[in-house]
RNA sequence: GGCCCGUUGGUCAAGUGGUUAAGACACGGCCCUUUCACGGCUGUAACAUGGGUUCGAAUCCCGUACGGGUCACCA
């Protein structure tokens, strides 16, 4: 049987040449972490910055780990986040299919023609499960890498389980380059003879990439450097079979703390808990590009960017070699920034379900409580603890009316409470500023400090020692007969 | 353990042979002020380590330490 190589190079025509074509290729596992999207969103930018392509391939080669609907977490994290892609599964395109499992017929092929070509090998040997139990044989004592093409065939019609394995030079050594780490050179004897294909017929992910990655004219390859040492024999894969090697961008992790990458087992966030904990998209996109990328030249002091931006200056000079620790103190700076940012409508909308977790009564107004919080919260879940008071005067502290720099305690409260209350009830124009004018002018007829008026007061109507606003935006939410109320409470508690 | 990679303040980081070693987060102080925020100003704090090379090293070379990765029919 006679192998023509053009036969194989069946994607040609079908991808336009020398134009960046990019990937983004995760295993279904139902959960995008937090460097699993700085990869996505790197490959991303590299695509768009070149106004090339961007694909997203399903690597689902092992059966064993199949998980239900995980690729839909993949779907919607990266729809949500802009990073639309060009290609894939879902919307089809030139080089399909983009699922490695409906691909599998192809890898066989390419793995039949390397050992037509002495470069892989048929390999009858048991299988060595983990890497505990090594086998630890070293290659030339592997008796299968000396069999002959026919002498492997004829097992194979027997019905011998095989695999193919990936035939490593012993001499020499190999090198390859990566656009942030530079060149790589290993000895060939420290690589071993790597399973290409698998005894169920499905090829490993080492060998899938490089088949696929060839076939859908890659030509960025970004991955985290846990492939850094891999890739020499990916390097020898591609010389094999005479394809032109991608430009390697291999990632440092993003960790946790100093000794551990951030991972699900762990409990570190992925991209949907940090939604559901309150982050905004686009501060999660801002902050997570930061993360081991940093831009050059005059932009060297920005730190906020929009995704346009980013893809207008991304570039891979700027990726890290080291690892970065993810900071969510820093990610809450991008994210109150972004939330200041927001229209105060915008706001509102975001804000509304938070606010109406502790909020029921209908009657106190959503956006006028959400424009006192734009400033006042770094997530949103932030949110329903700052509002608490408005539905029900909490239970407080009579010590709460004592305060240094408003020069108040017990005593001068009740007397500001008693005086201030026929004020209010005298104030017909509930507004702000007809709140805000009379008070104001009340504590300087009285002789005291603003402060020394607005203290009691804030405390009789929220109970709180905290609170968003001030004492006359949150009368003004409370309305005037529950702001009364409220105050002839506090006059009882101090009396 | 072998091989590969990395190491600038607590954290993210700029820096590519000559800088008072940027900037940001966090932290402290001050101002503003009706609490808390916001905003403004300001302070503490770093080139892992030892040798070279050089007139001069955070930057180049070698060693050491520490950390990570990898050595699966997982990706």
């Amino acid at each position: 049987m006679a192998i023509d190589n053009a036969y194989f190079d069946i994607m040609e025509g079908k991808i336009p040449h020398g134009k960046t074509r990019t990937r983004f290729a995760p295993s279904p596992t139902g959960y995008m972490h937090v460097g699993n999207l700085r990869t996505a969103l790197y490959t991303y930018l590299i695509a768009r910055h070149d106004q090339g392509t961007f694909i997203l391939r399903i690597e689902d080669t092992d059966q064993g780990r199949l998980v239900e609907g995980a690729t839909d977490v993949i779907y919607r994290t990266m729809e949500e986040c802009g990073l639309e892609h060009d290609e894939g599964p879902d919307v089809g395109g030139p080089v399909a299919p983009y699922i490695q499992s409906e691909r599998r017929d192809t890898y066989g092929k390419y793995a039949e023609l390397l050992c037509e070509r002495g470069h892989a090998y048929y390999c009858f040997c048991e299988k060595t499960e983990s890497a505990e139990d090594t086998g630890e044989f070293e290659r030339e004592e592997n008796p299968c890498r000396s069999l002959t093409l026919d002498e492997a065939k004829a097992r194979i019609a027997a019905g011998e389980p095989y695999v193919i394995r990936q035939r490593i030079p012993y001499e020499g050594t190999t090198t390859f380059h990566d656009a942030s780490f530079g060149d790589v050179t290993v000895e060939n004897k420290t690589l071993d003879d790597q399973v290409l294909l698998k005894r169920d017929g499905m090829p490993t992910y080492n060998f899938a990439n490089v088949i696929d990655d060839h076939l859908m004219g890659i030509t960025h390859v970004v991955r985290g450097s846990e492939y850094l040492s891999s890739a020499p024999k990916y390097n020898l894969l591609y010389e094999a079979f005479g394809w032109e090697v991608p430009t390697y961008v291999h990632c440092s992790p993003v960790m946790r703390d100093a000794q551990h990458k951030m991972s699900k087992r762990n409990g570190d966030p992925s991209y949907e808990d940090l939604k559901a904990q309150g982050f905004l998209t686009p501060a999660i996109l801002n902050y997570v590009a930061l993360l081991g990328w940093s831009p050059r030249g005059e932009r060297a002091e920005q730190e906020f960017f929009t995704t346009e931006e980013l893809i207008e200056c991304f570039d891979l000079a700027g990726i890290s070699k080291s690892p970065a620790i993810f900071d969510i103190e820093k990610l809450k700076y991008f994210n109150a920034n972004y939330i200041r940012s927001l229209s105060a409508e915008d706001f509102c909308q975001v804000a509304a379900p938070y606010i109406r977790q502790s909020v029921k009564n209908e009657a106190y107004d959503v956006a006028e409580i959400a424009s006192l919080l734009q400033a006042r919260c770094e997530v949103l879940t932030d949110i329903p603890e700052k509002v608490d008071f408005f539905d029900s005067l909490p239970e407080y502290d009579v010590a709460f009316y004592t305060n240094k720099k408003s020069k108040t305690d017990a005593a001068v409260s009740l007397d500001m409470l008693q005086k201030v209350l026929p004020k209010l009830e005298g104030i017909s124009d509930w507004t702000v500023d007809a709140i805000h004018d009379t008070l104001v002018a009340y504590a300087e007829e009285l002789g005291v400090k603003n402060a020394t008026l607005m203290w009691p007061l804030r405390i009789a109507a929220a109970g709180k020692l905290v609170t968003p606003g001030g004492a006359v935006e949150i009368c003004h939410i409370l309305g005037k007969d529950e702001t009364i109320r409220r105050v002839k409470a506090g006059i009882a508690k101090l009396s």
